[in-house]
DNA sequence: GTCGTGACTAGCC
DNA sequence: CGGCTAGCCACGA
């Protein structure tokens, strides 16, 4: 199993409506300090849509980036009934989807 | 094996 | 509170 791998598995269990962090993810995997590298994995994962890259954002309550831009990341978010404000999200700690 | 890069984070000033 | 620095991990050249 790869980081990579583990890293889509774990968005993929993301359950709608709610989001997670870059932080949480990397702990989620086993690597606490591998924020970066799961950007790395999100931003190339091979399973979008299906990989819900879009709910994971930055620990700072920030939506963070976005392949395909950070607007349409956020209008994915809206959507699903998460309220954002000038790329920070509402509600955060209820939204947050914890492993 | 090393270097540069990135959708990051935490600590300092 | 904004900006900078260093540390962090994986990947591709």
């Amino acid at each position: 199993m790869n980081f990579e791998e583990k890293v889509w598995l774990a968005i993929k269990k993301i359950p709608k409506g709610k989001v997670s962090t870059y932080r949480e993810l990397a702990k989620a995997v086993g690597k606490p300090k591998a924020s970066r590298a799961v950007g790395n994995a999100c931003n190339k994962n091979p399973f979008a849509p299906q990989t819900a890259c879009h709910r994971v954002v930055k620990s700072s309550v920030e939506v963070g980036g976005f392949a395909q831009g950070t607007k349409k990341k956020i209008l994915l978010l809206k959507k699903e009934g998460i309220e954002i404000k000038k790329g920070k999200i509402l509600d955060f700690e209820k939204r947050l989807f914890r492993f």
